[in-house]
DNA sequence: TAAATAGTGTCTGTGAGACAATATGAG
DNA sequence: CTCATATTGTCTCACAGACACTATTTA
């Protein structure tokens, strides 16, 4: 490259002389909403446990927001990429390591972080229980899985000339050995003729950190629409697992009940049998089956 | 709030006394897949224009990348989002304001800009061929609407051990007037029992600023796949248009022809019916639709 | 009248929803 | 044998793909 630029300098000369300017950054943090689902000890023998979507929180020990819960995350550092630093989050927090992760969105609201300009890059990742059993409570810091419910609360409509704004509000409610955090965060759409956009806003926030009710929000929001046209669910499941539990993981992502027929016709291409079968479960044995890493 | 941190400062007397650390902090820039759909001539009064997909890119003046091609962007200021940045850029860039804006991807890769440390938040922007019209050729900065093509150049598969590798090469071309852009993008999902990642990289770059090839191959994946599900593609359009022309810009997004009764009863509800009709077409008149604002 | 596109009708197969029927192990 | 769940069968309805047919303008 020879091309000469307005200072008669080549790519290179610019480069060896190039200072980065005065003008302000941001810090850039990667915040994680970790997933898992775990089992609710069943009132008798015979009934299959119940499933339960679980986040991972933790407590903040220093101002802003101290006390309050916030995601786990940190700050990118200089020789990283984004995904790198919420991969190394993920391994301190949790200890584990090569799982679902995927990037979620970039806030960027000024004044979401008192202290001073900072970027949140969110992450979202998937792991499943078996996994879990490693870190059970670790560090200095404090961490618990929360409980987590998400939604639609109030929905609203209101028509203006050349268009519509609708609101939907959702209710988010985590909780965990006592401690019960709740928030409302609101989804506007704005439609005109010629643009559209959406916007989320915290109506409500008893308990979390920062803005990371929104980022919550995004994150279900996003693993409930892949839940139906991805095999993105299977990274919550451990190795072997039946299809009825599977079932429940994802009732409990999307809040619905499924019929069951359907849906072991909608996931027969994204499993694998095996030969092996449930034991002493009180009734008929089930089948176990495994992610299929086929198609 | 009175609660007190380890040093005995309350919340407010903590954010007085703070000071942003001597952390490196990245410069982050809003970058813009501008996209539009344009008519190309057709060979006969009687027969039907084609649609183009384009987008807007301008030619870098400075170092590094002299007179290679970029996305239009520019750095987000301390006391704007993200989004602001990306939607003041756009209006600097094509005088028009208020349009579908959708942010992508945050790009983190080290060394991505050889300056310094630089994120790239990237954002897509649909405008229609109207709105175009205001600012053909206007500044200092060349700028150019370029053809677009996307397509699948070579899939590949691997297995390994506890899982595989798919990689997809696409061909990204780039045309405007005698300028004629090429880039090869790998899009890499890695499969394992635990976990599942994708990845883009850079195969070959001709002409093309920075990464700016893999933004735009994200924006096209992102709009191909909202084609489907959304009436995204109507922000392409003008304010009145024939069902003709609204299938035309679907089949150029997705690049699939689509057949005409199915695709009338897909897009029927995001629609709606006027009064008016094409004139002087050399063949039968069409009936002339608007956006459906209803649901 | 021919060319070219606009717009509608309908057959068929696929797949999801709904529900029913059968199977099996623990106790 | 009963409980509770596992697993499979099948009926129906909605809808997309495919193709064909009719309608309407300009030159």
């Amino acid at each position: 490259m020879d091309l000469l630029d307005r200072d008669g300098l080549t790519e290179r000369e610019f480069l060896e002389r190039y200072r980065a300017g005065d003008y302000e950054r941001p810090s850039v943090a990667a915040d994680m909403v970790i997933f898992t689902v775990t089992d609710e000890e069943a009132d008798s023998y015979r009934k299959l446990a119940e499933k339960e979507l679980r986040i991972l929180l933790i407590r903040r020990g220093g101002h802003p927001y101290l006390g309050k819960w916030a995601l786990p995350g940190g700050f990118v550092r200089p020789n990283e990429t984004a995904e790198q630093a919420a991969a190394r989050e993920l391994r301190e927090e949790t200890g584990v390591d090569d799982v679902y992760l995927e990037q979620l969105y970039t806030f960027s609201d000024i004044g979401r972080d008192p202290r001073t300009w900072v970027m949140s890059c969110s992450y979202m990742a998937l792991i499943n229980s078996d996994k879990l059993e490693l870190k059970a409570g670790d560090d200095a810091a404090e961490a618990a899985w929360f409980k987590l419910s998400y939604r639609l609360l109030r929905e609203r409509k209101e028509l203006a000339e050349d268009g519509y704004v609708k609101t939907l509000e959702y209710e988010l409610k985590l909780s965990s050995e006592g401690e019960e955090l709740k928030a409302v965060v609101a989804r506007t759409m704005t439609a005109k003729s010629t643009s559209t956009g959406t916007d989320y806003a915290i109506v409500l926030n008893d308990g979390l950190a920062f803005d990371h009710a929104k980022i919550i929000a995004c994150a279900i929001e996003r693993l409930r629409g892949k839940v139906n046209y991805t095999d993105i669910a299977l990274h919550l499941m451990p190795k072997l697992f039946t299809l009825t539990e599977l079932q429940q993981v994802y009732e409990v992502i999307s809040g619905k009940e499924l019929l069951k027929a359907a849906f072991r016709r909608k996931v027969a291409d994204l499993v694998a049998e095996t030969d092996h079968y449930t034991e002493n479960a009180g009734h008929r044995p089930s089948r176990l089956y495994r992610r299929n890493l086929e198609d």
